[in-house]
DNA sequence: AATTAAATTTAGATGAGTCTAAACATTGTT
DNA sequence: AACAATGTTTAGACTCATCTAAATTTAATT
C-alpha cells in the first residue's frame, strides 16, 4: 500500500462521511489536489486491489477492505494529532500538516503504543473521533451552535471546519474544546450570535456559529 | 530532498566514518541495496544539486552542505531511535526499522519538541551519538572490548553491531548499556574472554568481544 | 607492457504517479 | 428529441527511481 493509494483511499472516506455514497472522479481530484484523469487512473488501480467498487462515469465506492484500511490511516492521524498536542505541545492549528506524513508510518506496534500512551483516547484535538483497531468509533452527540436556540447553554465539543485560520480565529477568542457556551441572543437580520463564554460575552457571525459542535448540557445526566 | 536522496545521503556518511573519504559506487548499492548503475544515476543527481563531489570513476564525497544535510537525517534517525526506547517501551533491537521511517518526516519543530521532551539527550540507544541541530557530535571515548588487557574493569557503552540478533543476544546474556564489565581471563587460543558482569562471570567469544564498547573507569575522573 | 579481472558507466526499459489534450458519456435545458 | 455544458475517460508523455545487459575504464597480475 503505497502512500498515494492511502491517501486515496482517506479522501474517499471523508468524502462520502461514513456512508460510502459514490463519490465522483472530480470530487475526489479537487480533496486529493490532482487531475481527474489521475484519478481514474488510480481508481482503476484501487479496484484491481479490490479495495473500490468502480464503474465507468458512476464514480467510486470503498469496499469492505477499503473501507477498513481507510479507518486504520484516519486513526493514526488522528492519534498522530492528538499526540502532538497532548505530549509536544503544538497548537491545534498545527497539528495536521505532520500527520499528515506520520499517518503513513508502518509500524502496528508503534501506533498501538502511542494509542496506550494517550491513555486509548476516544476524541482528536478537533473534537473528531477516534477509530478503534478494529474500526469502531463513536459519533459524538453534538449540534451546530447555528442550529440552537437561544438560551442553550452547552459544551464546545467539536470544530466542523478545521483549517489552520479558523482555529486561530477561536484561539484568539477564547473558544476551545471543553469551555462552556452560552447562547443570549440572535440578531434575526444576519443571523449573527450573541454568546457567553469564559466569563464575558463575544459577538459572533452566523459562518461561525455554523463550525462549531455543542453538546446541549442534560441537567439529568450531569 | 526525497526519501530515496535522504538515504543516500545518510550512507555515504556512514561509509565515510565522518572522514569524507571517497565512497565507491559498489559500496554504497551493497549499502542501499540496489545495483551500482542507479548509484551512478543518483550520484550524478545530488552532484548537480550540490550534495555530492562526483567524478566518474572516482567514487564520491560529500559537500559541506551534503554533509550537513546527512547529519540532520542521522540526528532525527537516533533522537526517533530514543523516543521509542524511552517513551514507548520498545527494545533497542527494535528501533531501527520504525526509525528508517520517522526520520523522514518533515517538521523541525517536531524533531526539536521530541529533542527537548527527551532532554536534550547527546547518546542513542546503542550508544552512539546524536548530532545537535547545527551538526555537531562528540564520539565518547571509548573501546572495544576485545582490544583490552585481563584486569580491565569499564562500562558498557555501545556496540559496534546494532543488528537485531547481536542486540537480543546481549539481551539474553545480560549485557546492556550502562553495565560495568572487568576482564577476568583471555584466552590465547581462540581470543575468547571470560568476563565478569551483573555480578556473575560468563564467557564470551572474540567476535562478540569486537563489538562492544567499553569506556575505561577511570579512577581520578569519577 | 599486455592481458585479465573487477568496478563503473551508458543505453534502453519498467512501474508508479502524474500531466495535457483530445475523445467520449451523462446530464440538463430548451 | 436535439444540443450544450459538464463530467469522465483514453492516449500519449513526463519524472523519479529503479533494473538488465552491454560497453568502458581502472586496477591487478602475469
Amino acid at each position: 500500500m503505497t502512500r498515494a493509494e492511502e491517501n486515496y483511499l482517506k479522501t474517499i472516506f471523508h468524502l462520502g462521511k461514513g456512508h460510502n455514497a459514490n463519490i465522483s472522479t472530480n470530487a475526489i481530484a479537487q480533496q486529493v489536489e490532482t487531475k481527474p484523469s489521475s484519478v481514474t487512473d488510480m481508481a482503476k488501480k484501487l479496484a484491481d486491489k479490490g479495495l473500490l467498487h468502480y464503474t465507468k462515469y458512476q464514480g467510486v465506492s470503498l469496499t469492505d477492505t477499503g473501507s477498513r484500511t481507510a479507518l486504520s490511516i484516519i486513526r493514526k492521524h488522528r492519534l498522530w494529532e492528538l499526540f502532538l498536542v497532548k505530549k509536544l505541545d503544538f497548537s491545534w492549528d498545527e497539528v495536521h500538516e505532520v500527520a499528515e506524513q506520520l499517518e503513513h508510518i508502518k509500524s502496528e506496534k508503534l501506533i498501538d503504543r502511542i494509542d496506550a500512551l494517550l491513555g486509548f483516547p476516544r476524541f482528536d484535538p478537533h473534537g473528531d473521533p477516534i477509530p478503534t483497531k478494529d474500526g469502531q468509533f463513536l459519533e459524538r452527540d453534538k449540534e451546530l451552535l447555528s442550529e440552537l436556540p437561544p438560551g442553550t447553554q452547552g459544551i464546545c465539543v467539536g470544530v466542523k471546519d478545521s483549517s489552520a485560520p479558523f482555529l486561530r480565529f477561536l484561539d484568539r477568542n477564547r473558544i476551545a474544546l471543553g469551555h462552556t457556551i452560552e447562547i443570549l441572543e440572535k440578531e434575526d437580520f444576519d443571523k449573527s450570535l450573541l454568546i457567553y463564554r469564559e466569563g464575558e460575552p463575544l459577538r459572533i457571525s452566523h459562518q461561525i456559529a455554523s463550525n462549531l459542535y455543542i453538546k446541549k448540557n442534560d441537567p439529568w445526566n450531569k
